[in-house]
DNA sequence: TTGTAGGCGTTATCAC
DNA sequence: GTGATAACGCCTACAA
């Protein structure tokens, strides 16, 4: 049905490893008998089976890049900043998540079906990483401190930025700063709640735990939360919340509440994602810089692919956005 | 380095393709013996390799999603719905985007990479579909007309869409509906036009060609066409666009010209970006149903991966969405 | 119940 | 310049 390297050698009168040169443009073959080979192929409507290739060389010339969902507001950013930086070589990047089941991705990984990997997906586990990750198969991995042989972390900063949000409210004058964190087993959430006591500690201040509430990354909770501080009547004056999303809810909360903000509370987020610049105030926030996360990350993963070792793991630093919504001082 | 089959079997004192059917649990072999290999497997730290498995089987349990880009709105949801259908299968979608180079994209197919897949980017021109669908390969297109065995249409309804978008606000009493159109070469952009024109043949009217403005799609191309609306005194009652990026760099125009909308004029735009429920006013919109859109692509493609054919083309409405920026009356 | 042999479609190594 | 021949790692008749 589907033609071969073999159908088309025989109709040029050719051999199989004749026609495999002549098709990849080697010189060694004579210019005729290359026409013959290329219009044989033609006529056949011949297409070299990939498949075959990549067993034969042993590698495929793609890169996995495994996400846990595609639907997170920065995920775009950085895939299109891999598919810049990977643009360049001549590996292809595909992109797969794992929605509920990571084992489909584990077995993409443990099946060699890409020459490397960069992965944002926390499910995919350390030891995974351990038994796939070799000098055929390196790996990037995006925001999560991992140290093993072939296997690069690429991070952001999310600490020194959560940081610095908090000193930005302080240095505003508010003397306490309520913290909306993110869930209890999130990487990124303990970061970002380091970072808040950072702030405290280069003050010399002391965290007021009741000053922290739990939060799980999603609207509904930061609406929640903003809900019953205000009618608890313990409202802080400034407020940073691990994410924007929370951050959306409160203001939200608020907005129903005639709460003002900032004049009676201000609020920074983190993430910048787009929606911060559209809400009513907009939204301060931590931006990170996802587009160089991903052109980093794919440089990194490049580098290692043509065999160099032993960089220095990579880590971005993150920007303070101020916007309206922590415009002003304590009122 | 690698340990393949064959240094399984050598481990566990037996051939190789003794060592294969038990590594899948064939019950021909005895329960020793299977448990000696899977031994020996383990202790080498064996994977089986895909690659050689697929060219074996001739399918790869893979199928791509093909886009244009990562970036627009909907992709999310559209990926989510093809990933929650086709979890129930044993296939695995990989996702790719052309970004600049298509040809990737191109030779991905052509190389047969996959079992099957689904196609939302038009610089997959009919002649590549031509020669790569076939009986072991079907396709599903996306928003496209396309006609060809082996590949089968998903649509969606922009052009009724359209009409009732603008036959809502012709009801609501506007006697003239200006609009934003998209590029002139989009496709999307034509059957949104031509929804345009049906609603005022609906009511027996004629299209007045100087109220079409034509735009690429973009927020910065809706602003621009909304300040000339504004400037040149030729304000319109009210406005369709043809996406809602365009119609909310229209809505910013007027707030900075301090247009009212809805009162001043009313906007309606279409896709239902997240965006549209948080600008203000709030935008009315038309939105696809990109996860169902996404359920049935990967439904129909795997009727096709499971030999099935002759099935009709399907096309899914579009639902009108009635927000702040076209409620009330002409004022 | 297990082993032998051949092939999937390509590329690589050598001869000629 | 070109052509045998042997892999790549796995699967599957068929034979024992």
């Amino acid at each position: 049905m589907v033609p071969c390297l073999k159908d088309v050698a025989e109709r040029a009168g050719v051999s199989v490893s004749t026609a495999s040169i002549a098709l990849r443009q080697d010189p060694r073959v004579k210019e005729e008998t290359r026409r013959r080979i290329a219009q044989a192929a033609e006529e056949l409507g011949y297409r070299p089976n990939g498949i075959a290739r990549d067993l034969k060389t042993r590698r495929t010339g793609m890169i996995a890049i495994l996400l846990h969902s595609l639907g997170g507001p920065f995920f775009s950013e950085l895939v299109r900043g891999i598919e810049d930086a990977v643009h360049v070589s001549d590996f292809m990047p595909i992109v797969s998540s794992s929605g509920k089941d990571d084992s489909a991705l584990r077995r993409f990984l443990l099946e060699k079906r890409v020459d490397g990997a960069i992965i944002l997906n926390s499910n995919i586990d350390e030891e995974v990483l351990q038994t796939v990750a070799s000098e055929s198969m390196p790996i990037v991995v995006l925001d999560r401190s991992i140290h093993l042989e072939h296997v690069y972390p690429v991070m952001c900063d999310h600490r020194t930025g959560a940081r610095r949000a908090t000193r930005h409210l302080m240095d505003l004058g508010y003397p306490e700063v309520a913290f909306i964190s993110g869930p209890a087993d999130s990487y990124h959430g303990r970061l970002r709640h380091d970072g808040y006591v950072d702030a405290h500690a280069s003050l010399g201040r002391q965290v007021d735990e009741r000053m922290i509430y739990h939060g799980t990354f999603t609207e509904g909770s930061g609406y929640d939360i903003a809900r019953r501080m205000a009618e608890n009547g313990r409202m802080p004056q400034a407020i940073f919340a691990a994410n924007d999303e929370m951050a959306i809810g409160a203001l939200r909360a608020f907005g129903e509440l005639g709460v003002r903000v900032p004049q009676d509370v201000a609020i920074v987020g983190f993430d910048d994602i787009r929606l911060a610049n559209y809400v009513t105030p907009s939204l301060s926030t931590v931006r990170q810089p996802m587009y160089d996360l991903g052109v980093t990350a794919a440089k990194t993963l490049l580098r290692m692919l043509k065999g160099e070792r032993g960089f220095a793991p990579a880590e971005l630093q993150t920007e303070l956005i101020v916007r309206q919504s922590s415009t002003g001082f304590p009122g």
